[in-house]
DNA sequence: AATGAATGAGAGTTCATTCAT
DNA sequence: TATGAATGAACTCTCATTCAT
């Protein structure tokens, strides 16, 4: 095993060398994302700071999108374990969900950035190829978060720490997006600040948000066990 | 000749017909706007779209930011009345607060494009003048928008309907803010659905939401009252 | 002769009314002109500070640079008086030329707006029309006031202020151009000074160029006579 | 393959291509300069003249300004080892300047264009980068012309060729600038002819200017040495 | 005679993408 | 595999000029 597999070596220090070539263009264009948004990414200043040409970027990503698809799933891989520890740190339901709600917080404040082009990703008719490979581990990830969402719902509402009346499924999405909307407006800061006339205290919404969540799925026995 | 005003109808005429202008590219721009977003919305394409030329567009509008404030103002204005009668329809704090939050649903059914942009355009990178004059007409909206909230808030707290440990202001923000994501998601659509890889009745999720933001208002003589 | 012009006083009343409106169109074009230069003088400027339309503007020139022209017109048309009084103030040749010569300097002190534009009218390939009326008369203009010079020369090598070797037409021509170069730069001030990478008096310039132009020119009498 | 240089030369051709495209456009971006002046030449123009596209263009200059201050710098580049050769032909100090002064016309026989542009270019309402890398190399171009200028008067006033009560830093300026008046005249050629209602010998105005000039400075010992 | 809305060509500039090397 | 020069269409915005009223 160990004098056979020298002959496809090679290959393998190719593919190694790709995929860290790949690697230093996502993180490239990650740090132009995160400063500037996706629409002042330029393929031409992602190209200068991978130190590669731009033409370069095109043999590892088609075009623009496929790259942007890239730090999307670059950017869900590494939440997703964790959300998951976060799940685990605890075993009552809404204590998971709690868990993982502050989770996506605190994975917000260190990586705004991702949420702030994850929103100004989704939001434009953006031409993405739902064919390609990027987009299918993208889809992949979300899976995985949804499921992490539902078992913990499903937890909660049989340990009764979740009220049982809720869709799990609805219940999910719904406290995915809506932290996600105020998300938004916490990143938004001063432009958001310009556009309302009181003055505001951006950093107490988001725990506001999910104390206010919480509080709605809350089952009959939740403050017993919590 | 002498009490009628027919010598001043040649002018009015033209200051109609000016407005009508107006509205015709404003509109246009809307389409765009909620196809493709604000930077998809190009001038050129405005101008083809409301069968003007590319110059006439800045007869009426200083530039693109005008242009686009005024697609925001006028979001605003039409719908600040529609949402005080909400509030009106009702005397108990949390149910103004109800019939707003689905005013703000029904708007949204009927104006989607409305939010998308307000959302497109409230993702950072855009460098608005806020002294111009649109975006102080857009400002004094929110504004209003955010006291209508605010008087059913206190209200409700009052009656008992609400939480009285709720600080007003942090909860319409989180109320508004929420409801926003939800909407986005909403939006999303087909691109949502792309990205999760489950079946998801999106219609359904901003009527739970409007009802789990509720729940989590809801004060000691929230039922008995309602 | 006194009763039979009424009828055609309507007409003449007309006429002078017509005339006003060109005298205030060319009032406005060369303010911006001397404010700005030729090239940011826009129409649409010039017509707004005439307190009239755009479409105005061309019932009264037929483009531009007919406008442009008149400009030039009016220019020389006030400055012949000017420097024929300069003239007639000495009766020696070369004292008539150095009088000019100042009311050159002094009228380019008091309107060095018309030298500005002069000179960035007379620069580039203008496509003037030169069979218009106001060419013409800017021609005529140019005409009389190479015939000062001319006229002082004469008189300056018969009296023997000035070098009879001298080619009376040739030395007027460069005496006019270049003081133009002169006050080019004079006029250049705060630009040619970022150019040249010395501390200069352009203040002074002038004075030296005159009294140097004159040293060049005096003929074998000039100083006995003078 | 040792010693030869050939691997390095695929490099070397690179590079030379770069400059050669460099020189192809300054070389049409000059041409319409010429005919044009500056504000009529557009960087549309230049490209197709250049046979390249106008996206090229700013692949080799920052903006339209920065190609202009190429022009600029090029011309003063080739110019100053000519002037400095015309003032080392001579010893005697006039001498020198008159060599200096025949050197300005003779490089303005070959280069018109050159004084057309920098007069075009000296003309207010220019908003160029004062700091910029060309701007800088022009204002030192300038520093050495006019040190030469002022190394030869100095000469002068001591060997008496030159009046010695002349300011050597005025005396200069002033050459300079009433010569390039005189230049902008002959160059105007026909638009100036057009201006002038007389028949006018352009070609003899600028040796006649030079001899005037020189009369004008003329030392007591000018004659006795020269 | 006068208006001013409308035009349309053209300005400088940017940028995702391609392709000869 | 990698380059980077080149493209070309798109962008926002300007302005002399025209023309229906």
């Amino acid at each position: 095993m160990s004098s056979t597999t020298p002959p496809c070596k090679p290959l393998s220090r190719r593919e190694r060398e790709r995929q860290a070539r790949r690697e230093a263009i996502v993180a490239a264009a990650e740090e132009f994302v995160v400063e500037t948004g996706y629409w002042e990414m330029s393929m031409d200043a992602v190209a200068r700071r991978a130190e590669l040409s731009k033409g370069a970027l095109y043999l590892y990503f088609q075009n623009k999108d496929a790259l942007c698809a890239e730090i999307a799933v670059r950017s869900m891989r590494d939440f997703i374990p964790a959300l998951r520890a976060a799940s685990d740190r605890e075993t009552v339901g809404i204590a998971k969900i709690a868990q993982m709600l502050n989770t996506y917080a605190e994975w917000f404040d260190q990586h705004p950035h991702m949420f702030r082009f994850a929103i100004s990703w989704n939001v434009p008719g953006q031409n993405l190829d739902p064919n390609s490979e990027s987009f299918d581990e993208y889809r992949k990830s979300v899976g995985e978060i949804t499921k992490l969402g539902l078992d913990a719902t499903r937890i909660g509402q049989e340990d009764g720490s979740i009220r049982a009346d809720l869709d799990p499924f609805l219940l999910n999405m719904q406290l995915w997006t809506s932290l996600l909307g105020v998300f938004m407006a916490h990143l938004g800061g001063d432009d958001f600040r310009k556009r309302v006339p009181f003055p505001i205290d951006m950093d107490a919404i988001v725990p506001f948000h999910i104390q206010q969540s919480l509080r709605a799925i809350a089952g009959p026995r939740a403050e017993s066990i919590a």
